[in-house]
DNA sequence: CGATTCCTTGAGCAACCTCAAAAGCGGTGG
DNA sequence: CCACCGCTTTTGAGGTTGCTCAAGGAATCG
């Protein structure tokens, strides 16, 4: 049984390592040939090419997604993935074959749900999308670092200014912590604590 | 918040045959039992619960899809789906699980495909919005059959009233054409050439 | 230091929403 | 057949959110 089509072992096999990313790093373009990935750390963001030669938010990809499974499939990718927070990349599919119908299986049920939370991103008040995306953002300790105010607009599909007010706005209200980090770019890794806030 | 008309339930879990649906009938409720489906035509709405206990929208499903697929791992659906228009299901894993790897890889990248498409319809102007689930909705002869105006306001995250003005409008700059089918309920199948518009 | 990039803030405006009323359409019952 | 009911759609008037345009501040890097 073969599970997966004509894909160049050789090659692939000689790239098969993690890899880390930082904060706005472009990962792969649409159109370009590559292999699969499972996110295990970090954010990554979609985009897809737009009728105009312009690129358009089109997905994020979490810990545990998949990225960039299509290559397996059409051999090239179809959307463009960048870094927007600190990323770790491990080579997919990852193990034993044996396992790989269900592992797929749940990859598909994941993707689904991943969909329905980018949707929910893009509706209601625009200071209930930022607080979503945040919260999707958050890791468990309660913190969060946060990508640009252009990047969270583009997902958001709000503007930058709007998302500057809105943040600007929860920190005066202590909902959210300005807290710098050492060692990392500061305007990227404007990094906050995050207090859940009712709801 | 939506609300589903009292549709006979008694047939849906009977048995592995192919399922017919009306526009507007419910298929599953999220966390109910039940098998899962390929979308062989038509176009179906997926609904989340949501905090207050509502439900909003989700996703959409158009032919090819893989619906609740989810059930297979966890026993109960995610999501609630609904047929917004006339739709053909096929009970799925469909055939010879032999070729089951190629088959779920390809599901997977038609719903990071088919996300993407959803996300879009949640960005940039209003008409472009309707526009552009009007070409999601069009068959290869150009003809479409649009969902109400609420199911339409849902997806693309405007108000009823809204969609309303912008359906008008495109009919009255020619770009939709009323065209009653017969043999349906009017005020659901309400059908419409498509003339494509430059882009 | 200058160049670049990102973030903040303000003022005015337009797209879209809200609320309200009425009309169309199909079904039901007298 | 007509009157009525429930539901969807249409249309209007006015209000609000978030956008546009513009200017300036802060951090990084060569």
């Amino acid at each position: 049984m073969r599970l997966f089509s004509t894909v160049d072992r050789s090659t692939v096999l000689k790239a098969r390592h993690s890899r880390a990313l930082e904060a706005g790093q472009a990962i792969y373009q649409a159109g370009g040939d590559g292999m699969a990935w499972r996110v295990r750390h970090g954010v990554v963001r979609l985009d897809t090419p737009t009728a105009k030669g312009e690129t358009a938010f089109a997905s994020l990809a979490i810990a545990g997604d998949i990225l960039g499974c299509e290559t397996m499939l059409f051999g090239c990718y179809t959307f463009t993935a960048s870094a927007l927070t600190h990323c770790e990349l491990a080579p997919w599919p990852e193990g034993e074959p044996a396992t790989a119908g269900e592992s797929l299986l749940e990859s598909l049920a994941i993707a689904q749900r991943r969909a329905a939370d980018v949707v929910a991103l893009r509706g209601g008040q625009a200071v209930d999308r930022v607080i979503g995306l945040i919260r999707l953002l958050t890791d468990g300790a309660g913190k969060v670092v946060l990508p640009t105010r252009q990047d969270i607009a583009d997902i958001t599909n709000l503007r930058f200014e709007t998302i500057s007010r809105i943040i600007k706005s929860l920190e005066r209200a202590h909902v959210l912590a300005p807290l710098k980090i050492e060692g990392v770019h500061a305007t990227r890794s404007f990094s906050v604590d995050f207090a859940p806030l009712a709801g």
